[in-house]
DNA sequence: GGAGTTGTTGAAAGCGTTTTCAGAAAGCGC
DNA sequence: GCGCTTTCTGAAAACGCTTTCAACAACTCC
């Protein structure tokens, strides 16, 4: 009872009448180790509830054991899930997880870059890619999420199927309910999800031999207020449409609401579809169809291919989430009951 | 350009001609340096792009810098605002932010306790009593979200004001819309939030000589489904109620599909209420009338009880954040357009 | 002009692990 | 039995910082 300081390996080593190169050893496995002394050692750590002090190991190993998250900010329906994903993906490969929502990259970077974490995760951009190149001059392992490298460095990302997705809604309106007239509303600036949907709505109308209408296109910023200006705009304007693809849920709320307000019916007159397949989707009346995204799925895949640059081993350099088409009654598909059942075609 | 191990502080001090104290000392500010000298150290660490080593640092300081951040699961609407809250609020004052979803607790122990961690976040009944105890015992800054320790253990903790609030919705529903017979959806089994609700819900009847009927308590589980089925249930044994205070805003969505799906007008014949104000809430049709938690701040205030216990400053015991009435339309009150605007009374 | 002060500095002792290295013990083939 | 591996083990050297300690210089005050 004497001496009240937290047990060291020292201490435990003492304990088990053992060297502390045996205890570390035992704890770390490395290197076989008797078998009545190991467990001499365990019963040691055991009893004087040893803790290993984790900056000792990182300093004497060079291995920190621990991913840092890196993002814009924290907030939205797509966070969680994500978040979700990454962590128990990253603690069952053994990692800890450091997140930092980025405001000064270079606290930031101090923290997170090389020598204090083994390997980063990016979510679109929240690091500058003067930084970007750093790390990766010095092959310090990477994972984009959503976010394409600049420069073609082989960065290794992951993203999901866009494309096909918006394809897939597109040509389920067509197809299905005749539509011919579809709005598109853009995500904001320079938005890469919002580039690969619109190339998916543009491939659809292609395959239905539908002529592109840049009237049809209009900015919807992925937001609920920005949507409902957006479509009172086309309204205005005299602008004919049957259909809306929103760029996202958000936006798709927005632009039901201008719709009905304007007294036109959602979906026998036109049809309102969404991307992502947020929680509320399936609440709103009608229930939105929408894209639905792998998003934890995402974020474990990340962590997988982390882990392997890791271990010095080569990653994909680009992975695609597939993305679910979810069908519910806003396209104009009939309700089956208010419980919302819903139908789903995998792609 | 010969070596090409990472530069360390040693490195610095030669390139600035310096001592690494000295160096040491410009890193931290905890000793005033010459100017001059000052000036050439951090010339050095920027020529030589110098990341101090955190292990390091750890490891001769015993202090870690960084908080830990131990949760059941990450999911709901719950989660996001809470982390970015702690997020923040833990970066402002200068820590890190380890996030762990506790599946084994033993794990979670090794590095996030003592030694690994400055001080621990803990939600909920994300650890157990005797880790609790284990840590309380030797002073381990701990604060709790969520739930209040065992056995009077005088361990902070923060929580929303759900008595209050759910006292709010029911003098509500008596006072302005003369509901008088009022449904309540328990959570779940020993959820602490739930029972404060249902003591505001006692208490509020209380106040307006309403007595307490318990025919009109059930099961809602704060869930979607199980809501629906209690009220499925109530209704099938005929009993007689106008309003329904579903609990949580999960529940409320399963409390109005089942009223609906019964022929029930809601809100004109019955009304319902929810609790947390999730985003989705204002969206729901009517939209819901729920109590606001500010959840951001229950963690910038967790992260704020913890430092103060980090630096050995006493913190409050138990922390309430107020909660905020949310008025939309399920309750009764008229709709102000399809835009869902709101009307919000402080507490 | 001497005795305190005050301000600044470097040397060196840790901090608690992992890992290298060499040695001891044990097993093996003949 | 005698060399040779193979296993296991402990001593000791890192790992890269912070912090204590003593020293030095420059002031300040009588």
């Amino acid at each position: 009872m004497p001496k009240s300081r937290p047990p060291t390996i020292a201490d435990v080593a003492r304990h088990a009448d053992v060297s502390i190169a045996t205890v570390s050893r035992v704890l770390n496995g490395t290197t076989p180790v008797q078998a009545d002394k190991a467990d001499r050692v365990r019963l040691a750590m055991e009893e004087l509830q040893f803790v290993p002090r984790h900056a000792a190991r990182v300093l004497a190993s060079k291995r920190t054991n621990t991913i840092g998250l890196l993002l814009p900010e924290i907030s939205g329906d797509f966070f969680s899930p994500m978040l979700k994903g990454i962590e128990a993906a990253a603690h069952e490969a053994g990692y800890d997880l450091l997140v930092h929502s980025t405001q000064q990259v270079e606290a930031a970077r101090r923290r997170l870059g090389e020598h204090n974490t083994d390997g980063l995760l990016i979510f679109t951009n929240s690091l500058a890619p003067s930084e970007l190149h750093r790390l990766h001059s010095f092959n310090f392992p990477v994972v984009l999420l959503h976010q394409t490298p600049p420069e073609s460095l082989d960065i290794p990302v992951i993203a999901i199927e866009n494309k096909d997705g918006a394809a897939m809604l597109i040509d389920h309106l067509i197809k299905e309910h005749g539509r011919r007239h579809i709005v598109y509303l853009r995500g904001p600036e320079g938005h890469e999800d919002s580039v690969w949907r619109e190339r998916g709505y543009r491939e659809a109308l292609e395959v239905h031999n539908i002529g592109f209408d840049s009237e049809l296109i209009a900015s919807g910023g992925f937001d609920d207020e920005e949507a409902f200006t957006a479509i009172q705009g086309l309204l205005a304007e005299g602008i004919d449409f049957d259909a809306v693809f929103a760029g996202d849920d958000d936006a798709a709320i927005g632009a039901m609401r201008a719709l009905k307000m304007a007294g036109h019916r959602v979906p026998q007159e036109i049809s309102v579809v969404g991307f992502d397949d947020v929680p509320f989707a399936r609440y709103l009346s009608p229930a939105l169809t929408t894209v639905r995204a792998p998003i934890e799925q995402v974020g474990r895949e990340a962590v997988r291919q982390l882990t392997r640059l890791m271990n010095g081993e080569h990653a994909e350099t680009l992975t695609l989430m597939r993305t679910e088409l979810v069908i519910r009654e806003s396209c104009g598909c009939l309700s089956s009951g208010t419980n919302g059942q819903e139908e789903s075609t995998r792609r």
